[in-house]
DNA sequence: TGTGCCGGGGA
DNA sequence: TCCCCGGCACA
């Protein structure tokens, strides 16, 4: 924590990076020799000297004593190729670009070898591992840059997150590694959109930029950065925190589109989009108003004249409208329309009660009857049913 | 509107 | 029971 603070004054940008990348090796390679440290030994020591380390870092300010400081807690390492390499490498990004985009391999190819059968786990620090630090490209960076993040980023790991497993932050912090080794990190702050190639100079870049300068690292940036690499889109470590730094932008986002199906609803995409069911709806709510309200319609109401939209009654006319004023209107419409186009049936249903109940008048056949054949003139031809005004029964159907 | 026919009513 | 007719349904 108070090394980070320390380490990332103002005029401490670029020796910052140069420590960080330098670190970032060494912070994998020594993880990962603590990790067997703490398979062959015990994890109190480990994490004992740690602590040791980072309460020097946190105490220098100058970049070659936070090196020596640094070789101070990895007993594990030669101390002069260490040395060394530190220098060396606090040399080199020194000399370079704050911007981590430049950093390309070929500067970092001066020191290439060791492609580092040192691996992140392998490794204990051979002499040809020790420039095998700097190299980027080669696979095995995963013992890359991440010595002085261990000295940043780790401190505020542990300082933040001393509970954690050990095993699964390394893991993470392999991956990270790897990935860095390969892709690019973009921030993800609202408007920012800046691409680095690493992940020290991400964080960094978020933690100065955006998160109001560097005495509040805590990680944070690891929120509000994500990689962009060609080759993958593994899920990061910070996969909580790329669904966390998602969640705002995505909230961000997609505000307009979840309000909209949430809270326009009138709207009339809304409106069209919910069209159909609501065509149903009002197909169903209407074939249920004809059923009970309208007998007349409800011969004509088939399901498929209602999906197909053939609506030729004044039905039709009222399905725009709201569901209250709905059913409403539609009776009213149908009442209109027994008014208008059942006067006479219903008239005559009332005007013969008597017969309605079981008579059933059968259709008007095509034989003609005496009437007809003789005609009102010649009555007294036809037969008596004719004149009784009976059934024919001389030319009956 | 014309026709067929049912049902009611009166003689 | 016969006859007549009002009235309705249907084409």
């Amino acid at each position: 924590m108070a090394a980070v603070k320390s380490q990332a004054g103002p005029g401490a940008m670029q020796s910052t990076a140069g420590r960080k990348k330098g670190g970032l090796v060494r912070h994998c390679v020594r993880e990962n020799a603590d990790v067997q440290k703490h398979q062959q030994n015990s994890t109190l020591q480990s994490s004992l000297g740690l602590g040791e380390e980072w309460t020097a870092n946190s105490e220098q300010s100058d970049t070659l004593l936070f090196l020596q400081s640094s070789n101070v807690s990895l007993p594990y390492r030669s101390p002069e190729s260490v040395e060394m390499d530190e220098i060396m490498a606090a040399m080199v990004l020194t000399s370079l670009s704050c911007s981590p985009v430049i950093q390309s391999p070929t500067q970092r190819d001066p020191l290439p070898h060791g492609p580092l059968d040192v691996e992140c786990g392998g490794g204990e620090l051979s002499d040809s591992g020790s420039s095998g630090y700097w190299s980027w490209e080669h696979g095995s960076v995963s013992p890359a840059p991440s010595q002085t993040d261990s000295s940043m980023g780790q401190l505020a790991d542990e300082g933040l997150h001393m509970e954690l497993e050990l095993g699964a932050r390394d893991e993470l912090e392999t991956r990270r590694c790897k990935i860095s080794s390969r892709g690019a990190y973009r921030c993800l702050w609202p408007g920012c959109g800046k691409v680095l190639t690493s992940r020290v100079g991400m964080k960094r870049h978020i933690r100065i930029l955006h998160l109001g300068g560097p005495e509040q690292s805590h990680r944070e940036e690891d929120f509000y950065y994500t990689e962009v690499s060609s080759e993958e889109e593994e899920p990061t470590p910070p996969s909580p925190s790329l669904s966390f730094t998602s969640g705002p932008w995505s909230s961000c986002s997609s505000t307009p589109s979840q309000p909209t199906s949430r809270e326009a609803p009138p709207s009339s995409s809304a409106l069209s989009q919910s069209a159909p069911s609501s065509v149903w709806q009002i197909h169903t709510e209407h074939l249920y108003q004809v059923t009970h309200a309208c007998a007349p319609f409800e011969v004509n109401m088939s399901p498929d004249s209602a999906s197909s939209c053939d609506w030729t009654s004044a039905g039709l006319q009222l399905r725009p409208q709201i569901s209250m004023s709905r059913s409403r209107s539609i009776s009213v419409g149908e009442q209109w329309l027994q008014r208008n186009s059942v006067p006479s049936r219903s008239h005559a249903m009332s005007a013969s009660p008597s017969r309605g109940h079981c008579s059933i008048r059968k259709g008007r056949g095509e034989a003609k009857k005496c009437r007809k054949v003789y005609g009102v003139e010649r009555r007294d031809q036809w037969c008596t049913a004719c004149r009784w005004k009976k059934a024919c029964q001389r030319f009956p159907d």
